[in-house]
DNA sequence: TTGAAAGCGCTAACAC
DNA sequence: GTGTTAGCGCTTTCAA
């Protein structure tokens, strides 16, 4: 370790202090510190010393206070999703997020939302320049959080297309997505690609656009399927073995089933399995998402659609630092000029399962 | 929902807005956003309607600049410990952390430390006053987190006891610990109780004070227990497992087992059913933690040892506010009359295995 | 009880 | 190139 400075008890050095010590201005320390260009190397040098014999570090509320920037970014966790947590999506995400935020050199500050009442103190906590900017994961249509956003004018990406997308051009909120629908096109195409004619879907929640846009890319490519075809579960394991029993029931001669996630798809397998059909011989089954501690771990393991979760979180930086960027340029909030959301690839993912 | 001001586009008001919109002064918007006593009600009233109907929010860094507190609070977050994201204790403390926080008017700043280089970067953040205080965990003996808190000078509190607590005056920094040497104590009384005589213990890493604390209580109790009881683990599944097999290879007659945490005892439990021992009839076996989510998952579920992680969460956000108010009050840092630790009580879990 | 005014520590024009 | 100076928005004496 090299020799520290010994932090001096009492006050902290401020400018002030260091410019006195290196007998020059406080404009030059500024300068220095901050890197800035046309500082005579001799006085940067004095400058440099200064600040390290007497430990100095610019204080953060006098930086904002005039820069009107800060150097964080809150990311809000809402609390129906507190489970995210222990999510290995969300974890992947946030490390996203919290690599390219350093590279930015901003701070990530995580704000709980715990229940509705919190929306007051988020709400004061984002308006009243805590941070630079907001990123917030895909909510429920009746949630407060995009009206709380919108108040506070601060700027805000969000993970996931939120289901009032594009609904109003008021709340066109810049927001990183995978291609849900497009993923879920290729997984349906393979299966057809095994010569499976009689596929079924198994459907996440109709209140999520993740599931709603698969969906969809099922439709796209299965124009004729019947409603017959596809059931509805909720993204857990049990929904997903419930919605195969359905299925089968009524269409016994199923050849290929394509589940919205990889959970649900591991509750079709285990029920493919009781009833004695052999995946993939009988049926060919494909999930979404690439949870690989479930994909790898079925038996067989699945074949699936990966997204690059940590991508979409770094994504979901860059986009934000580009608003802002904006935002520091000038240009009006809301001057429906906002950099456009971003939709990243899907990627199928061949195993055994279909 | 109530109507709320529209946000006027454009530059958020400030205090002299308000205070010219209710025809007072700065000083009185002041008192009454920040409720101190003895305006007169008139007043209060007209400001109150003024900061309303302007949708006011104070500005954080002004305030900050001139209060020095900032209503936020750092928990630091080491790379190697990354996983205790998906880590069901980890949830629970951040969330004691999270609520004790908000009834304290703080909000939660999640620091992660990525790598070597990032304690620059922490430093700095920690010194540049964007928090009050900081929350850490427990962390290796040669962690260069300790020595860049005190350096930075900010007020901390630890979450398990730190290797180096207590070993020189100067780091005595506090924190908050389960009784892990009492529970122990409790777990291998309870076997005692149960008759059995030859207990083993499958033991944590060494460079865990946890580990080393329940390794102490298990021989608190049993003063006589041989080296040939206790077996190596590393909190793991697997090294329970092992440590399990090697117990058994050298005293075939074990009737009981404290192993320090659920992981290894299920580990254990795997091993001796494979050798046809029966829990807890032949072996008694008994873990530390409760993790519900393996300790009433084993068949059968583990007895084991309960601590109360969110309330230590809690907990070290108390003791934090209590330095934080100390140091306000103008006492010197680190003058001696720190505010202990805390050691909190453990319960002892019965379940079926002794 | 209320208002006027002096900073908190820093950056950014603007002078020199 | 470097220094001087005017604030950023707020709290907090101190007067009135």
């Amino acid at each position: 370790m090299p020799a520290l400075p010994e932090p001096t008890p009492g006050a902290r050095p401020t400018l002030e202090a260091v410019a006195a010590r290196a007998g020059v201005s406080r404009a030059t320390v500024s300068r220095v510190v901050n890197g800035a260009a046309g500082v005579r190397t001799p006085l940067v040098e004095k400058v440099r010393r200064a600040v390290e014999e007497l430990g100095y570090i610019p204080n953060h509320a006098a930086r904002t206070l005039v820069t009107r920037r800060n150097g964080a970014v809150a990311v809000i966790i809402a609390e129906p999703e507190f489970r995210i947590f222990s999510d290995p999506f969300f974890e992947q995400q946030v490390r996203g997020i919290s690599r390219e935020l350093t590279a930015h050199d901003s701070q990530l500050v995580l704000l709980w939302v715990e229940g509705p009442g919190d929306y007051d103190r988020i709400g004061r906590y984002l308006g009243g320049g805590h941070v630079d900017g907001a990123l917030a994961f895909s909510v429920h249509d009746d949630d407060e959080l995009p009206g709380v956003i919108r108040r506070v004018q601060i700027p805000a990406v969000f993970g996931g297309r939120p289901g009032w997308a594009g609904a109003t051009g008021e709340l066109a909120v810049p927001y990183v997505d995978a291609d849900n629908r497009g993923g879920a096109r290729e997984a349906v195409r393979h299966l057809l690609s095994l010569g499976r004619r009689r596929i079924g879907h198994i459907a996440g929640p109709r209140d999520q656009t993740s599931a709603v846009d698969r969906l969809d890319g099922y439709r796209d490519v299965l124009l004729d399927a019947g409603p017959g075809l596809i059931a509805q579960g909720d993204f857990t394991e049990e929904s997903g073995a419930r919605a195969m029993a359905e299925l089968l029931a009524r269409r016994p001669d199923l050849d290929g089933v394509f589940a919205a996630n990889d959970l649900m798809a591991s509750g079709a397998l285990r029920v493919l399995r009781e009833r004695g059909l052999r995946v993939p011989e009988d049926v060919a089954l494909v999930g979404f998402d690439d949870m690989t501690s479930i994909a790898e771990a079925t038996d067989p393991p699945l074949t699936t659609v990966r997204q690059d979760v940590e991508g979409m979180g770094r994504l979901m930086v860059r986009l934000l630092m580009r608003v802002l960027n904006r935002a520091e340029n000038g240009d009006e909030p809301g001057a429906g000029s906002a950099p456009g959301s971003v939709i990243t690839p899907t990627e199928l993912v061949r195993r055994a399962s279909a």
